[in-house]
DNA sequence: GATGAATGAGTATTCATTCAT
DNA sequence: CATGAATGAATACTCATTCAT
């Protein structure tokens, strides 16, 4: 009889706010964010899409909303030692790590790369990522532990260390380049796999390892 | 003031067409294949909207005539020799084309990866790549000396015969899979690099090739 | 805690479609009644959408409550006296009064001639105000004291009376046209101008008086 | 067979123009801006909804081209002599020509008087009709023989000029603003005013002549 | 072959209104 | 009495496609 406690609406809020976001993401991701209508996310979602618009300001702000909090989830996976040092250890579990995040997080990575690959969203994207963009839309996403450009720091020194190691021959920039390379090349490959496929990464990512400890 | 003779008609087409489809690539692969509209291609190519669809039937047959176009000369740039053999200098040879073949079509590739992403393009994509469609939308292009599947089958022998030499502990197709994703990695990393990065990518290519030669 | 007396109650509701009906006009007035959302005036009144169909059935119903409430209060402001005789210091005291009720109710008085610009509300509104509408909708509204059409009659008689004086030239019905197109033009500069405009509108008061007494 | 000349196209687009902008001022006018929807427009021209985006950008800018338009329409009917002195013939005919323009263009000043009521629009658009706006949508309108601005000062003149022969007692300013007053009043009062009153309305501007020459 | 005016099905978005709590 | 989540009909707008010239 009395109308619902503030605390039971923002139950319902956040309910559905993730639904009709992990509703978008997964159609966004497998039939690309143009060819997805609002129609179609509200009828899989089971809502109508008036509701929709009561949660999200537009088919835009909710993707953005989607790209926000994945990639606040996404680099929450790293949580390399404060100290900004990484043992060879360590970086044999950030590879593996990576592994693990492209498999759980993998409807997100179809869609990162799919927006990726147009160059009216590649800048902007870019900087929510880098966390190189102006103040108002910087990469400080709240709840986020480690932003990509402190990630990116620490594996670079992490390579520049290696040269002590391997000797003058050793290009530390051209080894970090070669690097990301090969985990991108590792990235859209087995965001598109079939699942049985999993062994076979495993070795493929025992062999990264191997290549760049 | 005499009529055209069916001769200067014959290079009209061929020369709208061409331009047409060049003008299209571009901004497909730029703006994004939904993002750009046919006005927009129309109004770019200097001719009218009605001239798009003397050519060709529709929005998407335009995209598939140029991706049937691109496939066919992209395949061009691997002419490996005829026996199906490939020497480690011809292996090294094929990858710097492909460093090539990536630059001078630079915006297919944009265009390429860009509809990869999408599932619903997805399939029938990688079919008419790799010619293991349905007979009528084969991957057998009029004009393309050798298919995807024929070079793929020529690089997996290569690394088979490369066993011999490395000895037991040698995996032929994880060092393949290495491989294939090293390319794909560079690739997307190279088709959206600014152009000044060329040595950069230069010294990248050669490490390649040391690696999987 | 016992339950509210149906005299609170009573209090209560006489409170909200107080609140209601004054955020309402106030908005109306100004963004126009169109622009003006549920949503908006909720808001604005600190209740919820839900409150506002507990006392008014549609937006539509609240608008003609409005208008209904602001009629009565305009007509009471004239309260000329009974016997229907208007001597020049009541038609001085009358058009004075006018000036009052702009000033005073100029929020209601932008909402009535904005509606009024409305062939759709037009016809239906001037009924409501002179009463000449169907039983139902009838201008006898509740607590008015004296509806439109009774001191039209008076100000009517006012001018012919005048001819007696004035002579054989003066047309009564050309001086009242002229009135109430003089007080139409002054009522719609006034409602809009700033309030420091004061003292001016004072003096052209004045000049209006000094024309038709 | 062969394609449309550009004068012919031209001729085309501006027929459909004129007949989009015509049906639209007539519905705006009598149904208000808000609840005149595209579709009706449309219907009521007999082209479709596509094409009324052909020609303007969306419906705020259909109501900017209208008001453009009718703005520079209107002030082409005062074409006062040059030398920015009004003599009372002048001043006559000037009151005259307003009259005409009110009846002729009585749909228009229905739209303006309905746009003026409501603050939202009121401002921006003050400033179209006087000319006191930014450089870049100044009141300057191409074709427009002489600005709101021109001609008020013109008017101003003509009254500061009048108490010469007044007299001390005559304040130009406040008979400036009665006759301002007067007009708006004539004005909302003969567009909504039935066209059998004719006769009646040439009574009233006599007076008004009278009043103020 | 070439043009661009015209169409209409489809899409995002708004907002008054309902209703479970 | 009071709330605000939920609905869906209506609306502005887009764009591939057609067709008369």
């Amino acid at each position: 009889m009395s109308p619902r406690t503030s605390r039971q609406n923002e139950e319902i809020r956040e309910e559905k706010t993730t639904l009709i976001m992990d509703t978008a993401l997964l159609h966004f991701a497998n039939e690309g964010y143009y060819a997805t209508t609002i129609n179609h996310i509200a009828k899989h979602a089971g809502i109508s899409k008036g509701l929709m618009y009561n949660y999200f300001d537009s088919k835009e702000e909710l993707l953005k909303a989607i790209i926000h909090k994945s990639v606040a989830e996404v680099m929450n996976y790293f949580d390399i030692d404060r100290d900004g040092y990484l043992s060879e250890q360590e970086f044999e579990f950030f590879v593996r790590k990576i592994n693990v995040m492209l498999k759980e997080k993998r409807t997100f990575w179809r869609l990162f790369f799919q927006l990726l690959m147009q160059n009216e969203v590649r800048e902007q994207f870019l900087k929510s990522f880098t966390g190189t963009g102006s103040p108002e839309h910087s990469g400080d996403i709240p709840g986020m532990k480690m932003p990509a450009s402190r990630i990116m720091s620490i594996i670079t020194d992490y390579f520049i260390r290696k040269k002590a190691i391997m000797g003058e021959s050793y290009d530390p920039y051209l080894e970090l380049k070669m690097f990301l390379i090969t985990l991108k090349g590792y990235a859209i490959t087995s965001i598109y796999a079939d699942d049985r496929e999993d062994e076979d990464n495993e070795r493929t990512i025992n062999r990264i390892i191997e290549l760049f400890k």
